[in-house]
DNA sequence: AGCACGCCGACT
DNA sequence: GTCGGCGTGCTC
C-alpha cells in the first residue's frame, strides 16, 4: 500500500503528489496529516495524505508517523485543493495552508544534543568562528539547546552555517518535535530596564551617533512602557535597535497576548420575520432550486434597502429545517455588526464566526464546533468558504461584486469561485447577493448559467435619495477651489439647522497626498521602494506604506532646503477645510490614519450614533453597510477619482462604490439627498451611477468588455517576475514571453499577451518587478500550458535570480 | 527552496 | 595533502 502525499517542502516547480510506503501497522487515511522524510537529506516534513492506492510499492520511503487521528480534509475538501492548485497556480500545500485554520499547525522545534565532541575541538574549528562561538553556547547550556533559544542569540544566517557546519562533523544530533500549537497572537512590549536618569545619561553620551536609539529611549522614559510596534512607528526604529537596546541592558521586552474587542454574540429574541410579497416569492423559488436534485448557482439581484438579508435568513432556517449547514460570506465582518447581532437573534449559539481578528485559538475552536456539528451556521470572510460543515446545504456570497473576496497572498483565490465549487462537488445552493452585481456574475445571470432572482422594491417603501451631480470644473471657474463645492456645503447648512447628520466620502483612489518641497520640487521617495512617501500626522514621520521604512520629516527639504508642503486632498485636508468653512461644527473623521486597535471603526461609528455627531468624513469604510436612521444627506467628494485607472474593472467598482454610498442616505423615516461631486458630470458611469440605473449600466460595460475582451468573455492572468537586478527581471519576463509565443502553436491555446511592462509599483523592499499580462479562456489545457511553462521558468538555471508567480484575474 | 554530491584554491 | 569553497542537479 502507498498513499499520495502533498508534502509541505516542495515548492511549485516540482509539486506534485508523492507516493510514500505505509509502514504495516500503520493507520493512515485520506486527509491526515503525515510526517515524511523529503529530499536528499531525509529531513522530516509536514504532508497531507490525498489518496491511497494499493500498487506495490517500487522505490518510495516510508511514511515516519501519523499526526492526526482523524481526517482534518474530507474527500470533498481535498478536491477542493486540488482545484485551488489548478486554477490559481499555487502548491496543493499552499491551497491546505489557506484551508485550515492557523491553531492546527505544528510547530518545529528543533533540538541539539552534543554527541561526540573531541577534546581539541576548539583548534578544530579555529577557522569557522561563528560554528565555535555556537558551540560554546550550547555548552554552556548544558549539552543541548533548543533552536529558538539559540536564534535568540545569533544571527540567521551565520547560525544555520555553523550548525549545518556542526552537524556535517557529526558533533551535534538534532531532533525535530513537532507540537501542536494553538498560539495567539502576542505583542512586544519595551519597557525601560534602568532608571529614567540613566536613560537620559546614555542618551546624552551617545549624542548623534545612535539617533534612532536616543528616540526610542526618550519615548520609553515619556511613557514607561510602549508596545514594540508603536515603538518602531513613532520613533522609526527596528527589531534590531530594540535587540540593541536589550543587550546594552537598558530596556526589556516581555511579550503580551493582543487583547482584542471581541463581540460576545448576545442571545436576544429573534422578532419573527415577516417576508413581504416580493421577498416571499423569491424565497420560495430559492427554496424550490435549493432542495432539487442539481442546486446550482442564483443571483439575487435586490437594490439597496430590499431586504435581501431577511430572504438570507429565511433561506437558512429552511436549510437547517432540512438537516443540512449553512455558510453565509460576507466582506468585512468588523463592518457588520448589525448584522452579527441578527444571525445571534436567530440562530443563537449554533453560529459560528470566522473572521481575520479572531484570536488564533478562537478560530480554532470554532473551527473545531464547525467540523464536530455543533454550529450548523458559519458566518464569516472570505476564508470561511473552507469551514469544515459536514452536509452543507446553502452557501451565500453576500455582496459578491466585493474585491475583499479575492486573496492578495498565496493562493490567490477568489471566493466567489470557490464556493461555486463547493457548492457543485457538495450539493449545496449557492447563492449570490447584491445590489450592484459584479458585470461576470450578471453576465452568466442573464446568459441562464445562474438563476436570477429580483428584488425591485425597497423594504419599507422609502424612496431613494434624489441625487445632484455637481461639476467641480464649475466650481472652479467660479472661484472655489476646494474640495466642497457651494452646492454640498449648502446642504450641509441646512441640515445641520434640521440637527440630521451628514456623511462625506473621500475615495482614496487617486488622491494621496503628497509631500513635496515647494522651492524645488522635490518629492521624498521610499529607498526600497517606487512609491512617494506619505507623511503622518500622529508621528511626525514620512512612511511608506509598502515596506514599512519611515524618517522623520525633516524641517527643510534635505536637497535645496526649501519648505515643504503637504498637496493632494486627503482626509486631513478635507477636514481642515470643514473647518474653516463651519468653525462651529464637530467632524469625525475615519480613516486608516485614526482607525486603529485601540479604537476601531465601530468605536467611531458608535460615537457618530450616540452622539449625534453632525459630519462623518471617511474614505471607503463609510460605505459599508452603514444604517443610520438620522443621516440624511451623503456627499460624495471626488466621485471620479477611481474612474481613469488602467483596470477594466474601474467603471464597475466606481459605479458599484457610489451606489452604495448614495444608498445610506434616508434609510429611516427622513428622505434623504445625496450629492455627487465630479470633474466630468456627462461620464456615463457617473450618470448612472446618480440615478441608480444598474441594467443601463450593465448594458453598457458587458459591451466594452465583449469588445475588449475582458471578463467574462476572457480570463487575465497577470505573470509576475520579480528580482535584485531590473535587467535581469526584464529579460527573465521576456524570455518567459518566447516560451509562450513557442508554446501557443495550437488553436486552442489561442492567448493573447501583453508585456512586459514594468509592474505598477516597480519596485517593492529593493526588488524589481515586471509583469506579462495573458489574455485568453482559461480552459484545462490552457492551464496545464501556463503551469508546465511555470515550472520550466522556475527550474531553468539561466533565469536564477528571478522568482515568477501567476495571478488569476487580479485586483 | 534545501540539501548532498562533486571538483578546485588556502591552510596544516 | 586536506578542508572547505561553491557550482550542479534532484526531490516518492
Amino acid at each position: 500500500m502507498t498513499a499520495q502525499i502533498a508534502v509541505s517542502a516542495a515548492i511549485y516547480a516540482i509539486d506534485k503528489p508523492y507516493s510514500y510506503l505505509i509502514p504495516n501497522g500503520m493507520q493512515v487515511a485520506a486527509g491526515v496529516r503525515v510526517l515524511v522524510p523529503f529530499g536528499r537529506g531525509n529531513r522530516a516534513c509536514e504532508g497531507i495524505v490525498l489518496a491511497l492506492s494499493e500498487d506495490t510499492a517500487q522505490d518510495c520511503k516510508p511514511i515516519l508517523q501519523v499526526l492526526d487521528e482523524t481526517p482534518v480534509l474530507s474527500e470533498s475538501m481535498l478536491r477542493l485543493a486540488a482545484f485551488l492548485r489548478e486554477r490559481y497556480f499555487c502548491t496543493f500545500f499552499d491551497a491546505i495552508r489557506a484551508m485550515l485554520p492557523a491553531g492546527m499547525w505544528f510547530s518545529v522545534k528543533d533540538t541539539y544534543t552534543i554527541s561526540e565532541l573531541p577534546e581539541d575541538w576548539q583548534s578544530l574549528c579555529k577557522r569557522k568562528p561563528c560554528a565555535q562561538s555556537v558551540m560554546q553556547t550550547i555548552l554552556d547550556l548544558g549539552e543541548n539547546a533548543k533552536h529558538e533559544l539559540l536564534a535568540q542569540q545569533f544571527a540567521p544566517e551565520e547560525l544555520e552555517d555553523a550548525l549545518r557546519y556542526l552537524l556535517n562533523k557529526k558533533w551535534l544530533t538534532a531532533q525535530t518535535d513537532y507540537l501542536r500549537k494553538v498560539s495567539d497572537k502576542t505583542e512586544k512590549i519595551v519597557s525601560l530596564a534602568v532608571s529614567a536618569e540613566e536613560a537620559e545619561a546614555f542618551i546624552s553620551a551617545k549624542r548623534r551617533s545612535a539617533a534612532v536609539q536616543a528616540q526610542a529611549l526618550k519615548m520609553l522614559v515619556d511613557f514607561g512602557t510602549v508596545s514594540a510596534k508603536e515603538l518602531c512607528y513613532f520613533t522609526g526604529a527596528t527589531s534590531a535597535t530594540i535587540k540593541r537596546l536589550e543587550e546594552y541592558g537598558l530596556v526589556e521586552t516581555t511579550s503580551r497576548e493582543v487583547l482584542r474587542l471581541h463581540r460576545t454574540l448576545t442571545e436576544q429574541t429573534a422578532q419573527r420575520l415577516t417576508l413581504n410579497q416580493e421577498q416571499q416569492a423569491v424565497f420560495e423559488a430559492l427554496d424550490a432550486q435549493s432542495s432539487s436534485e442539481k442546486p446550482g448557482i442564483a443571483l439575487l439581484y435586490g437594490v439597496t434597502g430590499s431586504g435581501k438579508t431577511a430572504v438570507y435568513l429565511e433561506l437558512i432556517s429552511q436549510t437547517l429545517r432540512r438537516g443540512k449547514q449553512a455558510i453565509m460570506l460576507v466582506p468585512e465582518i468588523a463592518l457588520t455588526p448589525q448584522l452579527l447581532a441578527l444571525f445571534a437573534a436567530h440562530f443563537g449559539k449554533q453560529v459560528a464566526v470566522l473572521h481575520s481578528s479572531l484570536q488564533v485559538s478562537e478560530r480554532y475552536d470554532e473551527f473545531k464546533r464547525i467540523a464536530r456539528g455543533e454550529a450548523t451556521v458559519v458566518l464569516g470572510t472570505r476564508s470561511a468558504v473552507f469551514a469544515p460543515v459536514r452536509e452543507l446545504g446553502l452557501l451565500i456570497v453576500d455582496e459578491e461584486q466585493e474585491h475583499t473576496y479575492k486573496s492578495e497572498n498565496n493562493p490567490r483565490y477568489h471566493a466567489r469561485e470557490a464556493a461555486i465549487f463547493r457548492g457543485a462537488q457538495e450539493k449545496a445552493l449557492v447563492l449570490l447577493g447584491s445590489a450592484t452585481p459584479s458585470v461576470e456574475t450578471m453576465y452568466h445571470a442573464k446568459c441562464g448559467d445562474y438563476q436570477l432572482y429580483t428584488l425591485r422594491n425597497r423594504f419599507n417603501r422609502s424612496a431613494l435619495p434624489p441625487v445632484e451631480v455637481v461639476d467641480m470644473k464649475e466650481q472652479i471657474r467660479c472661484g472655489n477651489s476646494g474640495v466642497i463645492s457651494s452646492v454640498l456645503l449648502d446642504s450641509i447648512r441646512e441640515n445641520l439647522k434640521l440637527g440630521q447628520q451628514t456623511i462625506l466620502f473621500l475615495n482614496r483612489r487617486g488622491s494621496s497626498r503628497l509631500t513635496v518641497c515647494i522651492d524645488c520640487g522635490y518629492v521624498p521617495e521610499c529607498p526600497r521602494c517606487s512609491v512617494n512617501l506619505t507623511y503622518h500626522q500622529a508621528n511626525g514621520r514620512l512612511m511608506c506604506h509598502h515596506c514599512g521604512f519611515s524618517q522623520l520629516l525633516t524641517d527643510r527639504c534635505e536637497k535645496c532646503g526649501g519648505h515643504y508642503k503637504q498637496v493632494g486632498f486627503g482626509t486631513q485636508r478635507v477636514e481642515e477645510e470643514l473647518k474653516s468653512l463651519l468653525p462651529e461644527t464637530e467632524v469625525l473623521r475615519m480613516d486608516a490614519d485614526t482607525v486603529s486597535a485601540t479604537n476601531p471603526h465601530e468605536k467611531i461609528l458608535e460615537t457618530f450614533r450616540e452622539k449625534n455627531v453632525p459630519i462623518l468624513l471617511g474614505t471607503q469604510m463609510v460605505t459599508k453597510g452603514l444604517n443610520f436612521e438620522n443621516v440624511t444627506l451623503v456627499g460624495v467628494l471626488n466621485a471620479d477619482a477611481a474612474l481613469y485607472n488602467s483596470s477594466y474593472r474601474a467603471q464597475e467598482t466606481t459605479f458599484s462604490l457610489i451606489t452604495q454610498v448614495v444608498g445610506r442616505a434616508g434609510r429611516g423615516a427622513k428622505l434623504g439627498r445625496a450629492v455627487i461631486q465630479t470633474m466630468t458630470p456627462e461620464n456615463p458611469v457617473i450618470v448612472r451611477a446618480s440615478c441608480q440605473d444598474y441594467d443601463a449600466f450593465f448594458e453598457t460595460e458587458i459591451m466594452m468588455r465583449r469588445v475588449r475582451s475582458c471578463p467574462p468573455f476572457s480570463d487575465l492572468v497577470t505573470v509576475s517576475f520579480s528580482g535584485a537586478f531590473e535587467a535581469e527581471v526584464q529579460r527573465g519576463a521576456q524570455r518567459f514571453r518566447q516560451m509562450l509565443a513557442s508554446a501557443c502553436d495550437k488553436p486552442e491555446l489561442a492567448m493573447q499577451v501583453l508585456g512586459p511592462a514594468p509592474a505598477p509599483i516597480m519596485k517593492l523592499n529593493n526588488r524589481f518587478r515586471y509583469q506579462l499580462t495573458v489574455q485568453c479562456k482559461l480552459t484545462r489545457p490552457v492551464r496545464q500550458m501556463l503551469a508546465y511553462l511555470l515550472r520550466e521558468f522556475a527550474k531553468n538555471k539561466i533565469n536564477r535570480g528571478v522568482t515568477v508567480f501567476a495571478d488569476l484575474n487580479a485586483y
